[in-house]
DNA sequence: GTCCAGGTCC
DNA sequence: GGACCTGGAC
């Protein structure tokens, strides 16, 4: 593609971002952009950590509950980890928390967010595309913003034969092909609009596409084919049991490990997570407390890599022992307890 | 119910 | 290349 069918691509997805692009709360819009304004670093750069893997329609009241409660990073960067965390929890991939937090501290102590590409690699939990974003839509900088829904437009507009995720060198030069200086921050939020508005992932609507005469996966007669990817391994079935330990408005909690799995959150006692059901009697050595459990039913859970199936026991208990590890949370205040999704599931069938 | 999308870190 | 979560689509 030489270097006015660019100029021509760009221009008319730039007309159509102008009147078809998402308005998001922290979003800069091109009429203000256009008479120079610059945007507040700080709502950006959280809105790029949570939307990292993570739905826009999801992020949206979690953004407005973090500007509220610490309207600038140094408020931020002041929190303890705790209340950080329990904000967070519900949204997923908590290493994403840790980092967040982590960073806001190096801006603060740094006084000032990055003006440069490298300087937010440096940062922790900014990659490739969370740099190369913030520098376009704070500074209008021509970076090359490569997303999962720039992926799928690239693997469309070239009908890319190659497949996912082999073929991610090859669309991020394609997407290369396509970066001038014309108004940088508005096409990297244009092209991403596009993806997540009209070049969805099944059944796009090539219909109101600006790009669907220049798109050679149209042009085939399958844009919804692509992108290309290898098959994926099926995804294994794992098994545990998690003690629910009540005492009258109290239930026992404990802190999962920093790294890893839901790390840094907080549990229900139980079990490792097996790859064959657990009996009572295997499992009872994990549970808080001798007692007559009650099994409440199971919960299944799916991650990335594996299916969880949870069986869920009960138990009152009137004294309440001193645990060893763990503490007592009042059930009316679970809401700041940094419950990942899984432990709300089984303590919605207790509570 | 099952499938799937979506960046960074190690 | 594998680990890491959730909820919306189907």
């Amino acid at each position: 593609m030489n270097r006015q069918q660019v100029t021509k691509l760009r221009q008319s997805l730039l007309d159509w971002y102008d009147v078809q692009g998402r308005e998001l709360p922290w979003r800069i819009r091109p009429e203000d952009r256009a008479v120079g304004v610059i945007a507040n670093p700080y709502p950006i750069w959280l809105s790029e950590i949570m939307c990292q893997q993570t739905r826009i329609q999801t992020v949206i009241p979690y953004h407005a509950k973090f500007i509220a409660r610490w309207p600038d990073v140094q408020a931020l960067a002041a929190a303890s980890q705790d209340e950080v965390y329990g904000q967070w929890a519900g949204l997923g991939y908590y290493a994403r928390a840790r980092n967040l937090h982590n960073c806001a501290r190096q801006i603060a102590a740094a006084g000032q967010f990055p003006d440069h590409e490298q300087g937010w690699l440096d940062l922790p939990g900014i990659g490739p595309y969370t740099a190369a974003a913030m520098m376009a839509i704070l500074y209008d900088v021509p970076t090359n913003v490569v997303d999962g829904n720039v992926e799928r437009v690239m693997a469309r507009l070239f009908a890319v034969q190659n497949p996912l995720p082999g073929a991610k060198p090859e669309l991020r030069k394609l997407a290369h092909s396509l970066i001038t200086d014309q108004r940088s921050g508005d096409y990297a939020q244009a092209i991403m609009d596009l993806g997540a508005l009209v070049c969805t992932p099944k059944s796009p609507k090539c219909g109101t596409c600006p790009w669907m005469k220049s798109c050679a996966a149209h042009e085939k007669g399958n844009p919804g084919q692509f992108p290309l990817r290898t098959a994926k391994p099926p995804r294994p079935e794992r098994f545990g049991m998690v003690f629910v330990l009540q005492n009258e408005n109290q239930i026992l909690l404990q802190k999962r490990p920093e790294k890893g799995l839901l790390g840094g959150m907080s549990q229900v006692p139980g079990t490792p997570w097996n790859d064959r059901i657990w009996t009572v009697a295997e499992a009872h050595a994990f549970a808080p407390c001798a007692g007559d459990w009650q099994k409440m039913g199971e919960i299944r859970h799916v991650f990335t890599h594996f299916s969880l199936n949870v069986q869920v026991m009960h138990l009152q208990v009137g004294d309440r022992l001193n645990p060893s590890d763990g503490w007592w949370a009042q059930i009316d205040r679970l809401g700041q307890a940094a419950l990942p999704s899984l432990y709300k599931k089984v303590l919605g069938l207790c509570l």
